[in-house]
DNA sequence: ATATTCTCTGTGAACGCTCCCAGAGTAACC
DNA sequence: GGTTACTCTGGGAGCGTTCACAGAGAATAT
C-alpha cells in the first residue's frame, strides 16, 4: 500500500479549514466574501490561508458554478494586418476596460491557421469563457458559424455577411464613405478614383459602395483599384496603378489611412502636390493620419467604442437582457490633404 | 418536492454512455483517443455524441488532470504603445505558432490598470494556464514578482532588471546599439546624438549604454534626449530639442524605428537632407523602416523568434527539461538613411 | 492442456470546490 | 415565556471528468 500521494499538493480549502479549526463551508464563505461569518472566524481563516499558502482552484470552482468570468476576444486577422491595423489595439483596450470594470477577464485568442480555428472553437465549447467578442471575421468565416452553433453569448465587431442573427456593433461604412467622398468632390475635383481594400469584408465593400453612390453618374469604374488588405503597400501599388491608368487623376479616396499614406508617398514622389494637384482622403483617423505631410482628411472611426460596445452586448446577454445590434456614429475630420 | 433540475443541462459523458449503451469509461477512452476500444464501441460512441450533442466540459477535465493546455501571454504595455509597437504582433504570432504546434492554446491577457494586474495574477494562480510568457514587463513590475511567487512555468521576453532568476529571451541591445553607432560614426559624422526612450526597460537602457560605449571619448551627454516611450511623437519632440541644442548635429541614433521616423520628419521639414546633411539610424527593422524616404538603416530584431523561443522555454519547463536564458542575434540592415 | 499476454469494458474513487439544508445559539417581538 | 427571526457553523451531495484497478474473454506461447 503506497502512500496516498507523493506529489507536493497545493493547499486546498480543506487544508485551510483544518489549519483554522473550522469547516470547509466557513472557509468558502470567507473566500467569497459572503455574509454570516463571525469576525473571529474570518480572521482565523485569513490567517490560515496565509499560513498554508492557499489559492483557489478555478477549475473546481468553474465546474460547480458553471461560469468562468472570462470573455474571449477572437482576433482573426491575416498575419500582416496584426501589425498595421491600429484599430485592433483600440478595440481590445476598449473591450478590456468594460470587462475589467465588470470583473471579467478578457482573454484574447488569435486565429492564424485552420488548426487554431478548431482549437479556439474547442476552447469556447469547453466552457472556459462565458462569452465572446469576434473581431473582423470575414464572410463565411468558420469561427462565425462555430460561435453560433456553440450558443455562447457573443457579439461581432463589424457585420460579416452571412451571420444576420447575431448581435454586432459596427459603423456605417457606406454612409461615412459617401459623406467624405462628397466632400472631396466638393473641393472641385474632376477625376476621382478609389483604392479599395478588403472587399470580402463588410467594411471594405461598404466603403466602396458608398464611394460609388456618392459619385453617381460621375463614377468611373476604371478609376477603382482593389487590394486584399488595408496596407501601406496596397496604397503604394494602387496609386502607381491609378497614375498609370489616368495621370490626370485629381482625387483619391483610400479605403484606410494606411492605404492613403502609401498613396501619398507615391503622389509626392511623382512630383504631384497634395492637396494642390491631387486631393486625398482616408478612413479610420488612426495615428497614420497625423504622420503624413500634409495631414490626412479622414473619417474618424470610434474603435475604442466599438470594443466597449461589443463587450457590453456580451455582458447584456449573459445577464439575460436583450441585446441588439448597434451602429455607431463616425465623423469626418477635415485636415489638409484635401 | 420540485423536480431535481429544470435548467436544460448540457449533455454529459453519462448521457453519451446511456445513449450508446456503454459505460462512462469507454466514452472517455473514445473521446481521448486512447487504445483498447473496439471498432463497434467507437462508432457507437461517436454516434451517440452526435445525437446528444455532447461537448466535453473543460473545467471538469482540468480539475482532474491538473492541467489546462493553455499558456498565457501577458502584455503589459502603456496604452498607446499597443498601437505603435510592431514587435508585439510578431512576438504574439511567433509564440502562437510554436504553441499551436504543441497543441496548446495561447491566451493573451492585457494589463492596462492595477485592477487588471491583480485579476491577471488571480487568473494565473487559479490554474487556468500551465505557463506564461511575459512581454515587456518593466523594472519592478508587480506582475513579474507575482509570476515568480506563483511558480508557474514562465519566460520573459526581454530581461527586466530585478528578476534575475527567471528564464528570459532577449537580444543584445547593448551590443547591437554599439555596432550600429560605430557604423554611423564610420560614415564620417562628427556630432552624433541619440533620442533615447524607455530607459526604465532593459531595451531602452541598454541601447543607450551601447551608444555611449561606442562613442567613447566623443560621447556628448548634451546630445542625448530621453523620452518615456518608443513613439513617433517622441521622435518629433526629441529631434526638435536636439536641433535647438545643436543645429550642426549630423548623426542621430534613434531608439526605435518609430522614433527615427518622427525625427526624420522634423529633419526634412527643417530643410536638412538625409543622409547628406544628417545620417540617422533606427532600431527594430519594423515596417516603419520601409516607409520613410530614404529608407532607414536599422537593427533587425528577430521579434518572431523572440516569441517562438519564449514559448519553447515555457514548454521545456512544463516538460521538466532545463530551460536557460537565451540571447538572440541581431543584424544591421544598412539602407539609405545613413 | 495450461500459463501468459493482450484486448476490451465497467466501476469506484478521487479532483476541489459551491450549494443547500439542518441545527445550534442568540436576539427580538408580543 | 413562547413564538419568530436572524446569525453563524458543519457537513452531505453533487458538478463532469479521468484514473486505476478488476475482471472477462480471446489470442498466443510453453
Amino acid at each position: 500500500m503506497p502512500p496516498p500521494r507523493i506529489r507536493n499538493r497545493r493547499a486546498t480549502i480543506n487544508d485551510v479549514a483544518a489549519a483554522a479549526g473550522l469547516s470547509r463551508g466557513t472557509v468558502s464563505r470567507v473566500v467569497n466574501g459572503e455574509r454570516y461569518v463571525s469576525d473571529g472566524a474570518k480572521t482565523a481563516v485569513e490567517d490560515a490561508i496565509a499560513r498554508v499558502g492557499y489559492v483557489r482552484n478555478s477549475a473546481a470552482r468553474n465546474l460547480v458554478t458553471r461560469e468562468s468570468r472570462a470573455i474571449a476576444l477572437i482576433i482573426h486577422e491575416p498575419h500582416s494586418l496584426l501589425f498595421e491595423d491600429p484599430n485592433i489595439g483600440s478595440i481590445l483596450l476598449g473591450a478590456n476596460a468594460v470587462l475589467s470594470k465588470a470583473d471579467y477577464q478578457l482573454v484574447s485568442l488569435i486565429i492564424d491557421s485552420d488548426r487554431d480555428s478548431r482549437r479556439v472553437a474547442d476552447y469556447l465549447r469547453g466552457g472556459l469563457v462565458d462569452g465572446a467578442v469576434i473581431v473582423s471575421a470575414r464572410a463565411s468565416d468558420p469561427i462565425a458559424s462555430a460561435v453560433r452553433d456553440i450558443g455562447v453569448p457573443s457579439a461581432f465587431v463589424g457585420h460579416p455577411p452571412g451571420t444576420p442573427d447575431l448581435p454586432y456593433v459596427a459603423i456605417d461604412n457606406k454612409g461615412a464613405a459617401r459623406t467624405i467622398t462628397e466632400r472631396l468632390a466638393g473641393t472641385g475635383r474632376q477625376r476621382i478614383g478609389m483604392i479599395a481594400s478588403a472587399m470580402d469584408r463588410d467594411s471594405g465593400y461598404d466603403r466602396f459602395t458608398g464611394f460609388r453612390d456618392a459619385l453617381g453618374a460621375r463614377f468611373d469604374a476604371s478609376l477603382v483599384v482593389e487590394y486584399p488588405l488595408y496596407t501601406y503597400a496596397a496604397g503604394i501599388e494602387g496609386m502607381q496603378e491609378l497614375l498609370r491608368r489616368c495621370p490626370e487623376i485629381d482625387g483619391i479616396f483610400a479605403a484606410s489611412d494606411a492605404v492613403a499614406a502609401g498613396a501619398m508617398t507615391v503622389l509626392q514622389e511623382s512630383g504631384r502636390r497634395v492637396p494642390d494637384d491631387v486631393g486625398i482622403v482616408g478612413f479610420d483617423d488612426s495615428s497614420w493620419a497625423l504622420r503624413t505631410r500634409p495631414q490626412l482628411s479622414t473619417v474618424k472611426q470610434p474603435a475604442d467604442s466599438l470594443g466597449r460596445t461589443a463587450a457590453e452586448l456580451v455582458l447584456a446577454q449573459i445577464r439575460g437582457l436583450p441585446s441588439v445590434a448597434q451602429v455607431l456614429d463616425t465623423t469626418v475630420v477635415w485636415r489638409d490633404s484635401a
